[in-house]
DNA sequence: TAGCGAGGTTTGTGATGCAAACCAGTCTAC
DNA sequence: GTAGACTGGTTTGCATCACAAACCTCGCTA
């Protein structure tokens, strides 16, 4: 049986994994227009995916203002890969 | 945005459900088997299948051992299709 | 009549997704 | 020099829900 990863099948962290994984990198603002989630939820939800080591969050500022700077882990480019392949499989069947 | 339909989303559910879209109807202990669920979740992802509205549930007696059957809706195979055309959507983009 | 298995359902609880409130720093008006 | 509003987020509170374990009912067996 293969198994989804419950990090990245949450929809509103599959929405930011798949936008991650089309750029190299992305600011908090990009992202939070392109997922349309409201900042809290954005927040919590790349808390979580850096945990799961799937994002790196570097901080840092444009001039006086703060900026924050996301992208995609080799694991998380890898843990994407792989859901994909378990969502196709599951989908295929059906 | 396409949105994900979070009864069919759920990883149990969407084994159940596309098990049950590859039959034209199934048993409880069938579907048991196949899903690797326990009794009671499968008992009460059914549970919340059926409160979609998108299978139905007819008990019965094979002689004297009951006999659950499962079958999806119209509205369960449609939603379904509606579900993995959402998700290609979003898989596509990554 | 005690025990056992089939076929499910109900209960308890820890995790978690979401929204709203909050916070720190900057800029503008006065 | 300070009141207010905006930017760029984080923390808190609640309500939901998935999962496992306990439970239930009926029939069979010994």
């Amino acid at each position: 049986m293969t198994e989804l990863d419950r990090v990245i099948h949450e929809p509103a962290r599959l929405r930011i994994v798949a936008l991650l994984a089309g750029v190299e990198e992305a600011d908090f603002l990009w992202l939070l227009r392109e997922s349309a989630l409201t900042k809290g939820n954005l927040s919590s939800h790349v808390a979580r995916l850096e945990e799961a080591g799937y994002v790196a969050v570097e901080k840092s500022f444009r001039g006086k203002i703060p900026l924050t700077l996301l992208r995609l882990t080799d694991a998380g480019r890898s843990a994407f890969g792989g859901y994909k392949r378990a969502m196709k499989a599951v989908l295929g069947k059906g």
